[in-house]
DNA sequence: ACCGAATAGTTGTAGAGACAACTATTCGGT
DNA sequence: ACCGAATAGTTGTCTCTACAACTATTCGGT
């Protein structure tokens, strides 16, 4: 190997000055739209569209951890907040008396609702909409192959959703 | 436009759904690598790694910030720090008064050489080696497009720079 | 020369996440 | 049946960031 191999060439610095970029600037791009429109972050919004798209809307804690990519310290606070504004409700699960089990409620469902137009139109026009059908194939390629260096157990379910909270064939 | 439009299609919710679970878990990757082994965040790195490149390893703040993505309050509850921690010293720009400048101290500097070759062994393990020579490419070219919807007029210079804090021809 | 607007930066404060410490329950082996 | 280890979750504390409010300087038009 040599003493180059440590450093990075034009093309990899290109990339990566770039990534490094988006990962600072989308999320406060996604978190404003959500705060404005509904007093929630992205995180916050993710983990109410997680539940919707759930059998009862309803999922264990660690299991919307795995899904929202979150550590369950972080979610456990998350959830007390929404918990707190009446979106979402906490129950002890009957076949584990350890896990707590975490149900949207009618208001939780109703906020999805309402806010998923905006924050899918906000994610078409700084994401989707700026990328060709082929780079969105590409997207999805390489943000496979970084999410099994980050996650190599697949632990973080990586298994995807829809992300529509009121899909056709489920009316 | 049809109802569908405002959603997403397979395709790109598979590149959407990934790119928010990068979003999510590769800041806390680069962030305890750097806090393990430097107690910098990534942003404290970054910082100090563009003044490294700059001339006199001076930069203003404003120019700072554009860099590295940040808005000025952030980038001064930073810089602070930093100054706290004898890393960089600030000194009024004597051209304009309003304006300020920030340098890197001889520690500073000590501290990005020492730092940057494990991270960029970071960087490549989790982000550039996961992919092929193509697919870095790819993502150079997506990123692009992307920060160009998110910051349309360019404000935050993505003009890169090498990220070698000392580069064989300067030696 | 002056005055309002724009630019450059700092500071206060409130909220969200990281990490460590803790409790409670279940599992696995003997 | 028991005991240690593993699993599931909560809570407290500290740091970092966003947002708003503020000061200081410079620019542009008259």
């Amino acid at each position: 190997m040599t003493v180059d191999a440590k450093w990075l060439n034009d093309e990899e610095l290109a990339a990566w000055v770039r990534l490094a970029a988006v990962l600072e600037l989308l999320p406060g791009v996604l978190d404003s739209q959500l705060r404005h429109d509904a007093e929630l972050t992205h995180f916050d919004y993710y983990a109410l569209a997680m539940l919707s798209e759930a059998p009862q809307r309803t999922l264990r804690m660690t299991s919307l951890a795995a899904q929202t990519n979150a550590t369950l310290p972080r979610l456990s606070h998350v959830i007390r907040r929404l918990e707190e504004r009446g979106l979402v409700e906490r129950f002890p699960c009957p076949e584990d008396a350890r896990a707590t089990n975490v149900r949207l409620t009618p208001a939780g469902w109703d906020k999805v609702r309402r806010t998923a137009p905006g924050h899918v139109a906000n994610v078409r026009q700084h994401v989707i909409d700026a990328l060709t059908p082929e780079q969105v194939r590409q997207l999805a390629g390489i943000t496979e192959a970084i999410l099994r260096r980050l996650d190599p157990d697949g632990t973080m379910a990586v298994t995807y959703h829809r992300y529509d909270p009121d899909p056709p064939d489920v009316r």
